[in-house]
DNA sequence: ACTTTGACTTCGG
DNA sequence: TCCGAAGCCAAAG
């Protein structure tokens, strides 16, 4: 798994941002977000910078933050304030069909 | 086997 | 738009 994740983060190009819930997706982990961020925070030689939090925000704090933004648009990222233009920059991740995980599970309650 | 741990996400206010 | 609460889930201790 944290396998499967680090490839996925592996595939966004330069220039390119994903999510951590989107990359989970990607890697056959829908809803696993947070092993996302925290293989990204283990494993190294990834391109950590290209992945931010829904919306395009920036999750970590401090220097860290602002060291991934100064990449990000180094790259040719741009950002909106506080968030990257995700809509013009997030990855679309190849259909590697994988479905480990992301079979059986439905949509949340409907309820509300 | 149980508890803690995250660079998360969505929702209401 | 910002904040807190609740939901989420595999890995590590």
């Amino acid at each position: 798994m944290v396998t499967a994740i680090s490839n996925a983060i592996r595939q966004i190009p330069r220039g390119r941002v994903s999510t951590y819930g989107a990359v989970a997706k990607a890697a056959g982990y829908p809803r696993c977000a947070r092993h996302v961020a925290k293989v990204l925070n283990q494993v190294d030689g990834l391109p950590w910078q290209r992945v931010l939090g829904s919306g395009g925000r920036i999750s970590l704090r401090g220097e860290l933050g602002m060291e991934q933004r100064f990449l990000l648009e180094s790259e040719g990222v741009r950002f909106r304030g506080k968030r990257a233009d995700i809509k013009t920059f997030e990855h679309r991740f190849a259909p590697t069909g994988r479905k480990l995980r992301a079979v059986g599970r439905q949509k949340r309650l409907p309820g509300k």
